[in-house]
Formats: structure tokens, C-alpha cells, sequence
DNA sequence: CGTACGGTTGAGCTCACTCAATAAGGGTGG
DNA sequence: CCACCCTTATTGAGTGAGCTCAACCGTACG
């Protein structure tokens, strides 16, 4: 009851003065107005949607996440599982070798601002700024990578589903109180490591205690923020740090 | 019984022509002879012993791992928990802000080829091929990250330690059988996200099966590398994959 | 109206955890 | 050299979170 669609509408952002207006993004901070020139001519907005696979003429996109979300997902012979979610903000990196079997595919309506893989190596080499400020944002991805999978490896489901809600709350739009699950139970499941039926039983037990509003299996609202950030383990660290 | 020291002893690597010539390492390909010479000048050789922290002057150091381990740990207040870890041929590369709380600390006799972090960050803006060199490790650590912990997220107990184990022979010495664990009980626990009991209970299990032989705690030598392989749970993939 | 897919819920089982006791070294001081 | 202590490792018994298996619900869609 009380079905949502406005989330997605949302996507549908108007890339207005496409060529010439670089996203606001720390990709793109100190860079010439020649460089600038030269970035915008190449990259580009892109559309997806469903679970089509984020490729442009079969080559892997490399660029900035502006609206949606991307599953990057890894399949073993019959067996898919789903080894990373990027959301609004996030960057499609250069994927080396031994990503062959990882591919990324959208969820739901998405756009993204970038070009194929061996353009954005063509530019990087072009133009040491950007090289930069790219080294910064793998660095960072790493470091993300580290963290979430680090705490993957030793979380409850309770304390993954948790922190899983909180990832997608604070990704949401500004006034958004609703937001999307985006992933069925089963992918959520994938993600997070656990099973179905347990993503199911944690969401079902937030939602009877309180801390979250579920509206429909998929759109659900945070109540309780505290509660929420207590349930994802993370609040013992900084108490202990204190 | 059968105590082992001769592969502590290796690690004494005797650091010959240290200024001019650098390992061979990814990191250094295809650079000229004048951003060799810059590249010389600043890198040199650390070595650290016990648990000391991989800090030069303080800060960070970066560089390649020649020899001996590194354990990446991060303090929670009283508790401290082994979150990576390093071997040789593997490159300690810079921190950003958010692993502020991560240190690097030695494991045994280690030696590092590398500069401080500032240093670091001086020479890949004056040689950009060093950068280019630098980006693809990062990159290669980055999917490295993605699949360990991934893996590591949805292994059971007898999964990650046969991983370890394998992964921890693949670096060892051509020649060398007996292979070190490196870490305590606990230590390895901590990394893996198991208890230390579990540890035990898997290696003795390994052992009892022979597929390893457990000459002191930390020593063993992989009898059944077929066995520890089909151990890690990583095989059926690869079988489905057909 | 039936089918399909995703979600929910229950019952029983297993693996890894906790708690606790016991070895096994490895130094150190006498 | 020996007694002692301290750290690490091992092993057992009991518990519980999350898995498996299986039934059932609800909505969408042909």
C-alpha cells in the first residue's frame, strides 16, 4: 500500500548544457579551462535502465554515478552473486585484468557521466591534473572497499542489514524520507552475505520495533536514525575510542 | 619438535648497490635513466623487527615489500583488530585521511624498499610514468581488496583458513616447505573474522587429515595442495565455470 | 483466473561462538 | 640445571545465530 514511483521519476534529470558543464565533482577540481574543454568533449551522459549491463559498444564506461544505482555483480558458472552496489556520487573505475568476471549493471534508472575505458585512459594520459584527482578517488574507493568488506566479514545480519539501510538513507536525496530498497531480498541477501529469508527477518523485526516504516517490500522509511546507527555495531568503536 | 628458524634468517637480505639499483618491480617499468636516478635518490631501505610500526619520522612510509610481512590493524579503543596483511612483492601504498586509524605494523624481520609518504607523493608529480605505475597497483590492490574480502565475507571457517594457508604458500620461498604462519592463533583469527578456538580447531583438522603437516604452531609444510585447494571453496566456481 | 515471482514465516539443524579447563613452550631468576 | 611464570595453543561442552527446507501469502500480469 501507498506505492512510491517519484524516486525514479527523479532520474530523468535534463542534461542541459551537456558539453560545457562538468559536474560538480573533486574528478574534476584544478583543471585548466583548457583541460576542462578538453574532458567535456569526451565524456558524456549515458542512460540505463533495468538491469541492463553498463557497457558502450561492448567496452566497460568508466565515469561518474549522477542518479541511480549500479550492482556490480560476479557470476560463477549458473550462480550470480552481487559483490558491491556504487549509488549517486560514486565512480565507475578503470577495471584491470582481473575484474574479467565482474560486471556492472544498472539498477533501476540510472545515468552516468563518463566515457568508454580506453578514452578516460587516453585523457588520463593527457592530462596529469585529472590523473590526480583520479589516483585520489581509487584511493579513496579503496579504502571504502576495505571498510565494507572488512566489516561485512565480521557483522550479524542484523548489524548488515542496518548498516546496508543507512548506506541508502544517507545517499537518498536531501528531502526524500522514503526511500528504495532498489534490490530484491535475494540480492540483498547476495550483497550482504546472508540469505533471504534472514534479510527478510531483520527487515520485518526493524520495521516491528519501530525504527523503520515499511511501506512496501522495497520502500521504507527510517523512524528511528539512533536505533538504526546503534544496530550497525559501528556506535561501540567510537565509544570505546572515546 | 623439528623447530625451524632458517626462514627468519633469509629475510637478512643483504641490501648490495642500494642506491642505483631498484627492484624489479612494476612500479619502475618504463621509466628513463634521469627518473630512474630521481627515483634512487629518494628510495631507500627499512627494516623493522617484531611489531614496530612501518613509520619513517612518524610518518607513513611507502613502498615495496621486499621481504617479511605487514599487518594492517586498527585500534577500537582496547581492542585491535588485524585487518590485512601484506607480503613481500606486495606495496604498501599512501594512506588517504579515512585510514587515519589503520596502521601497518611488522611481522618478524621485514625490509621495505620505500620513502616517506610526503617524498612518495613529491616524485609521482615530477615523473608521471611513475603515477601511471603507481595508479595500476592501486588499482590491482583495489580488486585484490574486492576479492578478498568478498570471499572472506561468505567463507566458512574451513574456507578461510585454506585460503590462507594456500595464500601464504604461494608467497613462500621457491624451495621453502615449511612454510610460517606468521601470525598467532588469535592473530590469524582476527584477520579471517574467526575466533582463535576455530583456527585451531581448522588447522589441527587439516592436520589430522593430512593434508598439512603442523611441525610447531606456526610451522607447517602443505602436503595435499589439491586438497587445501578444494578446501577454500573456491574450486566449484571454477568447475561451474565450465 | 491461473501462473509466476517475490516476500514472509515456521521448524529443525549446523557451524562457529562462548566459557572453561588443560597442555606446551620459552624465558628468567635462582 | 631447575622451578616458575606467562603467553600461546588445544580441547571439550553447551549455546545460539543463521542456514535449509518447506509451506504459504500477495501482487502483477498474461
Amino acid at each position: 500500500m501507498n506505492a512510491l514511483t517519484p524516486l525514479s521519476d527523479v532520474t530523468a534529470v535534463p542534461h542541459a548544457g551537456l558539453c560545457f558543464a562538468l559536474p560538480e565533482h573533486s574528478l574534476f577540481s584544478n583543471l585548466s579551462l583548457a583541460e576542462q574543454a578538453l574532458v567535456s568533449a569526451r565524456l558524456s551522459y549515458f542512460h540505463f535502465d533495468g538491469d541492463a549491463p553498463i557497457l558502450v559498444d561492448g567496452a566497460p564506461l568508466v565515469g561518474l554515478l549522477r542518479s541511480g544505482a549500479v550492482a556490480r555483480t560476479t557470476r560463477l558458472g549458473s550462480h550470480v552473486s552481487t559483490v558491491g552496489l556504487l549509488l549517486a556520487g560514486d565512480m565507475l573505475i578503470l577495471e584491470g585484468p582481473r575484474t574479467a568476471n565482474v560486471r556492472s549493471e544498472a539498477v533501476g534508472k540510472t545515468e552516468i557521466f563518463g566515457c568508454s575505458a580506453q578514452s578516460f585512459q587516453d585523457l588520463l594520459r593527457q592530462i596529469p591534473q585529472l590523473q590526480l584527482n583520479y589516483l585520489a578517488l581509487v584511493t579513496a574507493e579503496l579504502q571504502a572497499t576495505r571498510d565494507w568488506y572488512t566489516l561485512l566479514g565480521r557483522k550479524t545480519a542484523t548489524e548488515r542489514v542496518a548498516t546496508l539501510i543507512l548506506k541508502l538513507s544517507r545517499h537518498a536525496e536531501e528531502g526524500a524520507t522514503v526511500i528504495d530498497l532498489l534490490l530484491t531480498r535475494d540480492r540483498i541477501g547476495n550483497l550482504l552475505g546472508i540469505k533471504m529469508e534472514t534479510v527478510s527477518r531483520q527487515i520485518r523485526a526493524f520495521a516491528k520495533a519501530g525504527v523503520i516504516a515499511l511501506f512496501s517490500p522495497t520502500k521504507i522509511q527510517v523512524l528511528d536514525k539512533a536505533a538504526l546507527l546503534e544496530a550497525t555495531g559501528d556506535i561501540w568503536r567510537e565509544k570505546s575510542a572515546l
